[in-house]
This record gives C-alpha cells, structure tokens and sequence, in this order.
DNA sequence: GGCAATTCTATACACTTGTATAGACAATGG
DNA sequence: CCATTGTCTATACAAGTGTATAGAATTGCC
C-alpha cells in the first residue's frame, strides 16, 4: 500500500518529444472545472482535456482513465490539506483555544478559493470504489495526525482521554460532514455555523474527558 | 414549507387515458438502479424510464426532469426513514441503552436491502442545488426529532443538557457521515462499527450533559 | 544526418444523452 | 356517438461520450 512509482517521479529518460503537458497540468485543469456547482464524478475525459488545450486521446499519456486522475487529486488535496490544517493545529497550542484556532483554519479553508476542501467534503461518498477508497484514506490521515495532536494536549494539560482514536475519528468526520452542509451558507451566515462546530467539537472534548475519568473510577458505562 | 400539493394527492378526474405508470412507478424504477456502487446523480431519463418500461418522453408526465424525480426520492427515503428509526428510538427508551438501540436499529437499516438510508447518507453533497437542499432539510427533520427525545430523555433522568440542539446536530451528522463511511465494509466489521459508534455518541452525549454542570456552575468555557 | 522512440493530432465509430415533434390509443363529458 | 382531453409511443436530431487507428511532429542517440 506505499505509494506506488508513478511515472513522474521518475524523469523517465523521454526518447522522443517532450510532453508538452504534465499529469500536474491535468489535475489543474480537472480542479478549474470542479468547483460547488459541479462534482468531480460528472468530469468528462473529453472536458478535461478541452481545459487543458489537449487532444481527448492524449489524455491516456497521463492516466489510464478519469478514475485514476480523480484519485491523484484528492490525495493532492489531502497532502495539501494536512499541511495547511496541521500546520494551523500545532501552532495554535501555544494560543488561546486549541479547538477554536483549528477550527477557524479549517473555516478559512472553507472560505478560500482552493478546491481542497470541496473535494474531501464532498464527494467522498460517491464515484468508484478506488476513489471513495482515496478519499477515506485521506480522512484517516486526518484521524492519525488529529489522535496524537489529541494525546500530545491531553497530557500536557493533565487531562484524561478515553479512546482517543475513537474522539479523533469523531471530531473529523463530524467537521468534515458539517463542513459540507455549511459551505453554500451565505457568507454572513458562517460565522455562526463556526460557533456550533466550536461548541460540537468541544462536547466530543468534554466527552472523552469525562469518559476517562470515570473509567477511572471504575464506572465503566455499560 | 408544508408539504406543497402533489399531482398525485388530488385523483384529478383524469378526463383521458388512465395513466398506466405513476410517479411512485417511476421512483421504485429509480430506487432499483440506485445502489452501493450507483449514485443518484449519474441516474439519466432514459434510463429511468427503461427501467420502468416507459417510453422516455412519457417520463415529462410526471417529473420535470430527473432532478424532480430525484428530490422525491429523497423526500419518500426520509419520510420512510425517520418512521423507522424515530421509532426504534422511542420503543427504546423502555429498554436498557436508548443510545444503543437506536444505533442498533440504525445498522440494521444499514444492512438491509432497502436504499434509503443509502440515499440520505451519501448524495448528500452532490448534486443540483434543489437536491442537496432536499438532502439538508431531511436531515434538520432528523435532528429536531432526535433533539426533543434528547431533551425528554435528560428530563427523565435528571442530566443537564447544553444547547441540545446542538448535541442532536452532532449525532445525527457523525452517525450519518460515519455510517456512509462503513457501508461497504465488509459485514463480519460492522458490530465493531457500530461498538465505535456508540461510543463516539456517547462521547457527546457525556459532554453535553458535563458542560450542563459546569455551565450551571458558572465555569463557562472560553 | 538518419533512426527510433515518444507525444500529440485528426478522424472516425458506436453509443448514450435530453428533448422536439407528431401521431396512436383510451376514456370521459356533452 | 363523438369530439375532446390526457397519456403513451415512435422517430428523429443534435450534442456529447469513450476510445481505436493512423499519421504527423519533435526530440534524443548513434
């Protein structure tokens, strides 16, 4: 399951022309044409290449089909994703409110004209297996990075937690879908919507907190 | 916002042929081609209307267009659905765990054969403006049914409950995205899914109920 | 320079799509 | 009874789709 030689990474000693597009280009072009009105699974190879000033056939030079371009994508806007979302994370320790700060990067994301978020949001729950596939494994990276951000607080806080992996699967899954629903909200309206992530985000804190500390005392619940 | 007047509700002294095909026809064609690996959104009008032995052009009798069609799939699948579940959750409430139960009758939806709980819980993001507001305003119906049995539940035993409404947002949105997630699991994973599940809802559950206590004590957070 | 490898374009085929048009069938109201 | 009205089918069209095939263009290597 480690990423597998793709042909770019390997300069390929080109014995012939040389290729005036590159897969990059490709998913450049594949993203200009998504976007809140317009879903990854309804891209057309022939559109694809139309935007990226191709002939349809030269496409195959770059990928084997749509599928595989719609793969290569999010796991770019995965990597991208955790670096911009990551990065926001372990800065905003040294803040006020851990959860507030990843949050309001996460909704400035959500605001920017980056196509990143829209294609882990959405989408990822249809197309071909191989995609959802690429998509949920994007979402578990997130689950990762979030756990040990979770455990790295808890014990600088001296607080509890109970299960963290499971807290961390919560809190992602329930930014990501809450995400999707508020991000054709009117621009005035998301300042709000911000304020319920915060306060839902915090519940699941609390939760595993509280959780934790009565598995200590032996109240183990059901 | 009621429910507007159906062509179908009124018999509409039909002063010609008898229609020999319904919209309800049509939306069981519809359902039988939707499926694990079949969205809603690449559902084309002939196809529809071949699935329901009908000439395409007679599909303009019933449904402007697919997306019609499909906003009413999502209103039956909900309606249908929250009959289910909603009364899984008060029949419950006699029994041992209403967290529990209700996911338990939650994951048997998952797994039976029926696509409602498909259609609600993928397809969400995708598609026509109209479909995905469909799509959010069922799930709103969700999160009022659940957040007034939320709050029943706390007055019966006692637990506080902050901003509840909140809390039955955060459910219903993690149990939905996650059970999206799960569903092609293969089946021998599901009691594991659903044991994290609950124990994701109970998460919220505890926290809500804690940051009640700390509100009322005065310690609100940040 | 010439060869070979590689990328790209052009054209074409078979197919599906949404929908326009026109006509056939059936039931009802006068 | 028969015209009217609503429902359905048949046919057709323009557009778009994925891809097969063949050839042109451009580069690197000998």
């Amino acid at each position: 399951m480690a990423d597998s030689p793709n042909d770019t990474s390997r300069p390929r000693a080109h014995h012939g022309r040389r290729a005036v597009i590159s897969r990059e280009d490709l998913i450049s072009a594949a993203l200009a044409l998504v976007g809140p009105h317009r879903s990854v699974s309804t891209l057309s190879l022939r559109e694809v290449a139309r935007e990226a000033g191709i002939a349809p056939n030269s496409f195959y030079r770059h990928f084997r089909d749509i599928d595989e371009l719609a793969v290569a994508m999010i796991e770019e806007a995965g990597s991208a994703l955790r670096k911009i979302i990551g990065g926001a994370r372990t800065r905003a320790v040294s803040g006020r409110s851990v959860v507030r700060g990843s949050i309001e990067s996460f909704m400035e994301q959500l605001t920017a004209d980056q196509k990143f978020l829209h294609l882990l949001m959405r989408e990822g729950t249809v197309g071909s297996e191989a995609f959802k596939q690429a998509v949920e494994k994007q979402l578990q990276y997130f689950e990762e990075e979030l756990c040990t951000d979770l455990m790295r607080l808890a014990s600088a806080n001296h607080t509890g937690l109970y299960k963290p992996e499971l807290a961390a699967k919560a809190i992602t899954r329930l930014v990501f879908a809450h995400g999707a629903s508020i991000m054709d909200l009117p621009p005035d309206k998301l300042p709000e919507a911000a304020e319920q992530m915060v306060v839902m985000v915090r519940m699941i804190m609390l939760g595993t907190q509280t959780m934790a500390e009565r598995a200590a005392k032996g109240e183990l619940p059901d």
